[in-house]
DNA sequence: TCATTAAATTGTT
DNA sequence: AACAATTTAATGA
């Protein structure tokens, strides 16, 4: 499989860009593949990359001197993140976890700075990603204290399905209770029985392995 | 293709 | 946190 396909499948922004300039963006992205638990980016590092994730799924986190981590958000396939240390030159804040094996693409800093200055197309695709991922981060920090575990669950997965940040055709994820867990801070075993509560709720169906999302629009307002 | 086994994931306490 | 049950993936006949 070649990058310029890779990027057409998981890239929205990509055919928003004249031949040219995806021409330079093939050019200047390299593909590594990341094996499941691995730091893909490392906080305090410098961002020299936009990261990508073509395949599987990666986390931001932070984790304190005793090795405790946080889970911030989970990035699904389709997902770019990383242009805030980009855009303002700082160092990265949170470390980049790969949750499973996933492919991560990383597109030089000056190309993604090219971008900016050359494509009003790009500049509004980011603008809307920002607008979104606040947004996102908004609602995250509400339902942090407010909801129960069950709604929790529901607005973590319902995010990962957002169709703006993570445009993707299926509504099927591959990711394990496990993970889920991880990243609505609830433990495994109650990450069974909300996914079971949402299930019988009629907004999902639970696969070994995997979760299939029936009803996205009821899983963003879950509330109980 | 089928049976066996190991590994991963889920369900339960 | 520990354990049992279930599903998947890998292996070899």
């Amino acid at each position: 499989m070649n990058l310029h396909a890779s990027l057409q499948e998981s890239a929205a922004w990509f055919e928003l860009l004249d031949p040219d300039q995806q021409a330079r963006v093939v050019r200047d992205t390299t593909i590594a593949v990341a094996e499941p638990g691995t730091i893909i980016e490392h906080r305090g590092g410098i961002g020299h990359a936009w990261i990508g994730v073509l395949s599987g799924l990666v986390k931001v986190s932070v984790s304190n001197i005793d090795g405790k981590t946080a889970s911030l958000t989970g990035v699904p396939t389709g997902g770019w993140i990383g242009e805030g240390t980009l855009l303002k030159r700082e160092t990265r804040k949170y470390d980049i976890v790969a949750l499973r094996q996933s492919t991560i693409a990383r597109l030089r800093g000056e190309t993604f700075d090219w971008l900016l200055d050359n494509s009003v197309p790009f500049n509004r695709y980011l603008l809307h990603q920002l607008n979104e991922r606040v947004g996102q981060f908004i609602g995250k920090a509400e339902y942090d204290r407010l909801f129960a575990p069950d709604a929790r669950v529901a607005r973590c997965l319902a995010e990962l399905f957002n169709p703006l940040l993570y445009p993707s055709k299926s509504m099927r994820l591959e990711i394990t209770q496990e993970e889920i867990g991880y990243l609505a801070r609830i433990s495994r075993q109650r990450t069974n029985q909300a996914l079971r509560a949402l299930e019988d709720a009629g907004m999902l169906k639970v696969e070994y392995g995997a979760v299939q999302v029936l009803d996205l629009d009821g899983l963003k307002e879950y509330d109980v």
